[in-house]
DNA sequence: CCGACTCAACTGGTATGATCAGTTGACCTC
DNA sequence: GAGGTCAACTGATCATACCAGTTGAGTCGG
């Protein structure tokens, strides 16, 4: 009913700025950018707010600082990581790209059967306990909104039980960027929610420690939405060139 | 021969001594910072420096800052992201994290074959021929270190085929880790580096876009170097804690 | 003319101190 | 005891000065 009101810093909000006039290609790899001092100004804020914004850019390897020398914009594609992503999926104007949805569903698809298949060879039983019951939890729900946050709790604690760090880290990636499209998804992704039975395989399999069983159902589960999602964007009109 | 000198600022030192401090455990989820001002203090930086630090650690999600209230250590475990990955492979007196290594090896076997499935559907003949050349160039070295650079040559080539954002930006992700183990792992995935009839079988793949047989190159040959590498982790001592 | 050195004018990095703006909790009031 | 007040915290922003590398134009000696 009543949402949180967001709060952005400047150096935040510097942040976002350059990072999307990056991402969106309006400043190349190898253009450089202007003194601290002049972008400062020109955008209005001190200094200090400016270099902690450029940090972040810094951190995420879209900008090279060099002390003494002017600071470059580097080739995201080439050093850009995963925690790129959120800025990515949505555009300034608030458009969706499809490329980075494409690439969240396609890291999702490779990376599922992996997870159950951890889970399989690790997870405690009272883990698998838990399991069972987010299914339950899961096949209660009446509607879409309802589906989406118990499959998302599904996969946190199926994640957690992998006790596999990549896993672990990757999924934490892959959900940030995942809940700023979260109401794009409720809909397209539904048949995948109320495909409660691989989800009920994954954690039989989890039972007995059949790891390919495992696999297996998680593979079969996360195609659904991979598949509704290829349909959805095959039925609407050509993408726009955004990436 | 002569290796770059290392500068570091103090924003990074910061980031990182506070950063390897909470994944080390000493700061727990839940423990609250001392102010600024104090915390600047005791580690003898100006604020500014500090607060650039903590910028970097705020955005790795490993601390919460509210204006007006404590900054506040976060569970690392559920909110950190790839990025993370860099700092947990060697802790600060230098050992090796088995559990962040087994990571990036499940995550390179379970991505492996999805990114030649999208390059057999995607890559140009220009990349084909690309790759194709970088494998003449891997059975042709002599060393160790030099098959590991053109392997690696090899895999950034063919992510770059797959034209897929996700797998591009994971990628650069496991690069930045996979860079400070390099040494590491030169001997131990040799058997990998030398497994070059699994590449070309890729590049057959693509040029006749044949995406199962891609994958399955990729799986037969990115599993050499995790059998390597868990052979290695079992004729070792047990590991101690330092997940 | 050319190579090498000098140096001033950039660049980012660090330091200090003041002030604005939220949060918290003790305390006072009713 | 519920609710309001306010002082003392916290982080956020600002202005300014100075330190420390980098760059390139200009100068000097050959």
């Amino acid at each position: 009913m009543f949402a949180a009101i967001p709060r952005e810093s400047l150096a935040d909000r510097v942040y976002r700025q350059l990072g999307e006039t990056i991402l969106r290609g309006d400043l190349r790899s190898g253009d450089k950018l202007p003194a601290e001092r002049v972008l400062a100004e020109k955008l209005g804020v001190n200094r200090g707010a400016l270099r902690e914004g450029l940090k972040r850019l810094q951190q995420a390897d879209l900008v090279q600082v060099r002390h003494g020398g002017a600071t470059e914009v580097r080739n995201w594609r080439e050093h850009a990581g995963l925690e790129m992503l959120p800025l990515l999926v949505v555009s300034g104007s608030g458009e969706i790209n499809r490329g980075a949805i494409r690439g969240i569903m396609s890291l999702r698809t490779q990376l599922a059967p992996g997870v159950a298949r951890a889970a399989a060879l690790h997870a405690s039983p009272e883990q698998t306990d838990s399991l069972d019951a987010l299914c339950v939890q899961l096949r209660a729900a009446m509607h879409a909104e309802e589906r989406q946050t118990r499959a998302h709790a599904f996969w946190t604690e199926l994640v957690r039980s992998s006790g596999n760090l990549g896993y672990q880290l990757a999924f934490n990636s892959l959900r940030r960027t995942y809940e700023r499209v979260w109401p794009v998804l409720t809909r397209t992704l539904d048949p995948e929610f109320r495909d409660v039975e691989s989800l009920d395989g994954i954690v039989r399999a989890l039972r007995t420690g059949d790891a390919d069983s495992a696999a297996a159902h998680a593979r079969q589960h996360v195609e659904i939405g991979e598949r509704a999602m290829s349909a959805l964007f095959n039925s609407l009109p050509p993408d726009g060139d955004n990436t």
